[in-house]
DNA sequence: GGGCATCTACGAAGCCCTTCGTTGACATCT
DNA sequence: AGATGTCAACGAAGGGCTTCGTAGATGCCC
């Protein structure tokens, strides 16, 4: 029962995942770094980010390890899991839970390499395939 | 010049904005009541309802005519615009700027109707044609 | 140990979103 | 005209997000 549903991301903690997922676990200041190193001009600061993730702890979107002076955090859901999640709300909110609708207008919206089509179209054999 | 950037609807405006494209232009009275007839368990109040369109007035989300006593609201971007701006931002945020990797996880999220992914692969044909 | 750097914790402030009660204007019906 | 109903406007309250200053604990170096 571990994997009860967490609340959606804002987009703050987003930025903050995003660090986690793509360094794997890192502390506090690891995470600021990697931020300000992204957006130079933005510059939260430390303190800042600090409180975001210990919201996100009581909100379960992270853990953290307290045996170290610093805090080690990692994030509770996957990329994977978080981005479904992410899709499903605005497919619901905004494209009246088409996902066809939606995926159109995500490739319309900007140009994609042959490589990337010739993965979708791989994925829209394998759903055709499929059908029950 | 009337085209500037519009701000990122909430999700009360959203459900607003919904509406209004469905129904047309509109007075709160009628999307008060739209919105209680799609979600009973919900229901907003009149004046919520009111308030939040008053600052999306603001906000120019909508625009409208106070020419009649009961003022008659319309939304200032399509339903096609809106649906590009949100999927662009949850793009950036969430999907490191890849169209396709968005396109995927919806896809896969539910299940598709036959049409709709013969509408995708249709997509798919003239992206591939309009290679530079 | 004293001084310095680093880290967490706490709390407050500012802003936005949402909700709603109240008020005053206006229309309609009798 | 007076009663009733509808409407926009306003203000306030509550909650969430973000920001940061400050304090207190801990580790390190001379």
């Amino acid at each position: 029962m571990s994997e009860s549903k967490l609340p959606r991301p804002t987009d703050g903690e987003l930025a903050i995942l995003r660090v986690l997922w793509e360094r794997g676990t890192s502390t506090v200041r690891e995470v600021h770094e990697a931020l300000n190193r992204r957006e130079p001009e933005e510059g939260t600061g430390y303190t800042t980010v600090l409180k975001l993730m210990q919201i996100m702890t009581e909100k379960g979107l992270v853990e953290r390890d307290e045996s170290q002076r610093a805090h080690v955090y990692r994030a509770k859901a996957t990329e994977q899991r978080t981005q479904r999640q992410l899709v499903s709300d605005l497919m619901e909110r905004a494209f009246g839970g088409s996902p066809a609708r939606l995926a159109m207008q995500a490739l319309s919206s900007r140009k994609t390499s042959p490589q990337e089509l010739a993965e979708l179209r791989q994925l829209l054999d394998s759903l055709e395939g499929a059908d029950e």
